[in-house]
DNA sequence: GATGAATGAGCGTTCATTCAT
DNA sequence: AATGAATGAACGCTCATTCAT
């Protein structure tokens, strides 16, 4: 990689963590060019240098950066030695805490993103959904273990993913909401335990009406 | 009523109506004044007469008319005489219905809303929290009537019915990524057994690890 | 007169006087239709059948109508059987008073008009014109008096009626500046020595440099 | 001052002149952002760069540097080593001057502007005060050498000094009533010689009645 | 005659984008 | 390469005017 190259990545990387600072404070909505160059300190004309393609392709870029960041964090957490359980588990809680560590900015993601906006066959729809799967393969593909394994029902592992990732958005939405307060270590073992039981009574003495 | 509340309501209806139209088709972002009262088929500046305060307000009005059609049609739906989980199915199967009814407004207000997005203390916020809670209290109404009933575990209900609420929309955010078709009876049926059971396999001879 | 045209001269008064109120409420930007129409109890169409050419004619007539109301008082003040000095000295008090009844008005129609702001040609402005020729004759006919009697020199009795009108805004301007309360008898008085005597010092000592 | 800076102040100063002008020829409520860059041969958003706050801040600019341009204009003008009365005399003349140099911009100014239209206790209103009492307080600092002087009666010099710049309308305004051409030379000797003088007949063959 | 709901031209303002420096 | 002044399309909103009832 040339020098170039290089100045080129780590400019880039600053307007996207610039970017992905303003989406934390303002949302989606509120972000302007301004407040990006703003906030990376740099000229507004500049950002056009590295997004030739204006603020969409920044916001994309962004969004796709926030959630590659999360992909890699799952697989960090991810200790292959252990049970399928355990490391569904842990899967869980990094995605609590990556919530929490850029809050601000995955409220906004989760909350106020267009996600899939972008016009039929534009290369960054693709893109996107790329990335949002390959995140939701590091879950399904432990799934896929784990139902090779016999310690979960043998279900679409792809769907269970989405669910699964819905479901943590739960406490997040909840505190939102105003319902409880910011989500915490608790909120991810209960989702996990919801996420493997189900609400379903499973005492002996339990009512068995389906 | 007299004649022009009569009036005066229908229009207000019709304003809305476009107006969910117009986000569904162009999300919250893409909904102007101008869309909205050509999907109408009235001038922009009638909408003012009956959204005084203007955009966010009609904007407002058409989220919170869509969460209250929501918890009408959930309760329209509900039939205290059968068994909780036959209700809970009943309700799960409902919201799918919403969904599809009204499936790119939900969409856009499930993947593009800013849910909470105004002022602390702005009494929209409140209003916006009151009728997304009412909705959930339906759902967490029945969570406690099963746990009363021993059908479920004695979980925390209104966690529960958020959780619930987020899983709906797997198939729905399964389905933009282009991962599936559209969400359909058996996705409902899926995500009820999801909820009611989780993913633990409780086989005898399931692998017990945790 | 017929009935409907004593209807119609009612009808037309009571806008006019609704029209005053709104002027000297929220200045002449910021009287709008609607405003008069809430003013005068009527409804917003209404002031279309009685002012068919709008607003511009509205307020002409309402700027007209104070003029014509200015013009009247200052008749009805002036006793001809006093001497010229006195009756003037009578105007300026009558002008002061009238300033002081409409307050609000005047002083928009004063700091905030645009007293011959038609098209050059359009009838209006010629009315307008004419009226504020009136109320300025009554001043100059009697200033004309004035100097055949010798009680003042033999000026241009016009400038010196539209100069003295001019003066008589002074304490109100001064007023408007923060630099003094509303205008008093006590202004008039100083307005009118003004007038009369100038600032010149007629002492026997008094130092003849000009 | 930076290159910057002088090219901003220039900018500033063309918005304001063409924001002048279109005053002049439309009026304070004819003048819009739209004319005002058309006029300044710039384009609309331009004026935002150097007027943020917008139309308000534009117009209360141009009213402010007019009457800037008046004071200095006033003070360029006095010649200590003259007498009082020569002195004021020379201000009258500049005033006059100024008038028909930016005629139709202080025609709006006299007959349109809402002078101390903003909220009280407004950073504008205050300026706009400001401002206009440094010009008048030109006019009375030499009322009050005048007094000292005795060339002048010991009248309030304030007072005195408002009550002469309305006086100075007086030919605008019969101008613009068609009463009379432009304001002349002759005029400002003729308003000259009524504010020091008055009307009052001195002749010893006067009528001395009051 | 009286109404007021409906209209749409026109306003002030924002902001993504361009380009001369 | 970097800048930020300049641009102008597009927005939310107001309000004088019209017209069916």
């Amino acid at each position: 990689m040339t020098k170039e190259e290089v100045l080129k990545e780590y400019r880039v990387r600053e307007i996207l963590e610039a970017a992905r600072r303003v989406i934390g404070k303002f949302g989606f909505e509120g972000t302007t060019i301004d407040r990006v160059a703003d906030e990376a300190r740099i000229a507004k004309g500049t950002i056009y240098l590295y997004f030739p393609n204006g603020k969409d392709e920044l916001l994309h870029s962004a969004v796709v950066e926030g959630l590659r960041d999360l992909t890699a964090e799952l697989r960090r957490s991810d200790d292959p030695s252990q049970t399928p359980i355990a490391r569904l588990a842990s899967m869980v809680r990094a995605m609590f805490t990556i919530q929490r560590n850029h809050q601000d900015f995955f409220k906004a993601l989760i909350l106020d993103s267009r996600f899939v906006a972008f016009e039929p066959g534009d290369a960054r729809e693709t893109e996107l959904r790329n990335v949002y799967i390959e995140a939701l393969e590091c879950v399904a593909d432990l799934l896929r273990v784990a139902i090779a394994d016999r310690a979960i029902r043998p279900i679409e592992p792809q769907l269970a993913a989405v669910t699964l990732f819905e479901m943590m958005t739960a406490p997040l939405r909840r505190s939102l909401l105003g319902l409880a307060g910011a989500p915490t270590d608790a909120d991810a073992e209960a989702v996990m335990e919801l996420f493997l039981y189900g609400v379903r009574d499973a005492r002996p003495s339990g009512n068995g009406n389906a």
